[in-house]
DNA sequence: CAAACTCCCTGTTAGC
DNA sequence: TGCTAACAGGGAGTTT
């Protein structure tokens, strides 16, 4: 499940193989991938430009072209997308869904099993980032701006956190791993969260991106490993003796997805209702 | 308007 | 053991 640090890792693996590279033909197996185009009309915008940057904004992964004219090719990984550059000549893989082939005898394998990952051609950044919220590894997160983030909100801090038009870039993984270094129950509204406790949050957030981007992702014992791994301290580790602690961790939903927390380490709050 | 719900997908796992 | 049903989840779109 990539998140802001595999996306980020992803990112730089491509700018070292694709940069000033030209997309001589495309192919597209799997036609909703594509958001943005029919398969037909994508290869024909896509055909004969040139990368000329890879960026990242939140998890999205941006490709700056130029053809005619200057364009982005945005790609989101989702739950199981990947990108891969290898040989053009490489058999094709039963998942891949889109194929870019480069002037240099290489290609990009969109590879993604759930069919989940989209990818998005347009002319500015805006149509596809322009609602995303601040970048958490940018100067401009502070925990004085994720304090005035939390003002006259009534989620809870789990929602707000994998909320990207708050923050860019946290998926459920890291939202929970946050969550837990702060010391802060999944459910507490945050309204309520002051602004020490927004210091101590905005402080987990970033170790732990950095320290994931560190590692290089994380290994989620899906197969799908990196270079390192970074190892979740409560992500999956339901009914394991809490790091910090010792108590057990529990698993319970918010906001429709699996959430783990101590109990212990992050209390509840008082008018809470199921957690 | 903001918050909550639905749906898209397939590999994996729980349960019978 | 073999089958089916439940589960996992980011975000676009829809509903409340």
């Amino acid at each position: 499940m990539p998140e802001l640090p595999e996306v980020e890792s992803t990112v730089r693996y491509l700018q070292e193989r694709v940069v000033d590279r030209t997309i001589v033909s495309s192919a597209v197996y799997w036609a909703r991938t594509v958001a943005t185009h029919t398969p037909i009309a994508f290869s024909g915008s896509v055909a004969g430009v040139t990368i000329e940057a890879v960026i990242r904004r939140g998890k999205f992964i941006g490709l700056k072209l130029r053809g005619s004219s200057e364009q982005y090719l945005f790609v989101h990984l989702r739950m199981s997308g990947s990108l891969d550059v290898i040989a053009a000549q490489s058999e094709i893989a039963t998942h891949d869904r889109v194929i870019l082939e480069l002037n240099n005898g290489k290609s990009i394998r969109f590879n993604d099993t759930r069919k989940f990952g989209r990818m998005y051609l347009c002319d500015s950044p805006e149509q596809v980032v322009g609602n995303l919220g601040v970048e958490p590894l940018s100067d401009d997160f502070s925990p004085e701006l994720l304090y005035a983030i939390t003002r006259g909100k009534k989620t809870c801090a789990k929602a707000l956190l994998l909320d990207q038009r708050a923050i860019a870039g946290l998926g459920n993984i890291y939202v929970d791993e946050s969550l837990w270094k702060a010391k802060i129950h999944p459910l507490t509204p945050v309204a309520k969260l002051t602004q020490s406790q927004c210091v101590a949050l905005h402080a987990a957030i970033t170790s732990t991106l950095e320290q994931a981007i560190a590692l290089s992702g994380t290994d989620f014992g899906d197969g799908v490993v990196q270079d390192g791994m970074y190892s979740p301290l409560v992500y999956a580790r339901d009914d394991e003796p809490c790091n910090r602690c010792g108590g057990s961790i529990r698993k319970s939903r918010v906001q429709q997805r699996g959430t783990h927390y101590c109990p212990q380490c992050q209390r509840a709050p008082r008018k809470s209702r199921r957690a």
